[in-house]
DNA sequence: GACCAGGCACATC
DNA sequence: GATGTGCATGGT
């Protein structure tokens, strides 16, 4: 697959959605705990969580790793998975206490490979919920790999449906420039795409990317 | 009433 | 290194 047919989709999904204007939520903090709680979870639960969250007072690192488990189990129980999530999230938040006076500007300040390396050194954050965190939350120009992008790559038979995380994730790094509005807002329109045509069942009918890119064939190179 | 959702850690082979 | 499993709620 080339740049040229990546920029292409981009330009394609871009069109029909308009800016997205990404990620949910109001700063930097409540964009990784969102990065955290929905993992393998609908964000419609993630938002009870985050009411919840802000109704409690609780959207800080030292409020929450001062809140009993009690608490958090309640607060977060909407958003599913509830004990897992509450010990994530306990963890990053000390974390950032710990590393960065609990301070999300100042974590932002730390150069991207060091950072990355420290947060997938967190308990419960992997790849994906690193990188939504760099990227949303700390402006690093990374390229977050999810399972639409995987599915909806495999689709259209640019890659295999097991593809791992890190050849996915180069493969765009290899061929987009290195754009931090670029990379947020692509992303988000994948999102877009996957919750509207890409999902298990797929709607490719009305898909955007539709009259060029029909199932199963791979996208043409653009004239 | 299945099936699914913007993963991850951990056990086992 | 590859593969399997538990985690939990709410929407379709």
């Amino acid at each position: 697959m080339t740049g040229n047919t990546l920029r292409e989709i981009f330009r394609r999904l871009s069109k029909h959605y308009g800016p997205m204007n990404w990620w949910p939520g109001d700063t930097p903090f409540e964009i990784a705990v969102g990065a955290i709680l929905t993992q393998n979870t609908s964000w419609t639960n993630v938002e009870k969580a985050i009411v919840n969250l802000r109704r409690g007072r609780l959207l800080s690192p030292k409020r929450i790793d001062a809140a009993s488990d009690e608490v958090l189990h309640e607060v977060l129980r909407p958003s599913g998975y509830f004990r897992v999530k509450s010990k994530r999230l306990r963890s990053f938040c000390r974390y950032v206490i710990e590393h960065h006076g609990g301070s999300m500007e100042r974590m932002a300040g730390v150069p991207f490979k060091p950072l990355r390396a420290a947060l997938l050194g967190v308990h419960g954050i992997g790849p994906e919920t690193a990188d939504d965190i760099l990227l949303y939350a700390c402006g690093k120009p990374v390229f977050v790999i999810d399972a639409y992008t995987r599915r909806f790559l495999h689709r259209h038979g640019h890659v295999d449906a097991d593809v791992g995380y890190a050849s996915l994730q180069d493969l765009f790094h290899d061929r987009l420039a290195v754009d931090l509005d670029l990379y947020q807002e692509y992303h988000a329109l994948i999102v877009n795409l996957g919750k509207d045509f890409c999902r298990p069942k797929p709607r490719c009918e009305k898909c955007p990317l539709g009259p060029l890119l029909k199932a199963g064939q791979p996208i043409g190179v653009v004239p």
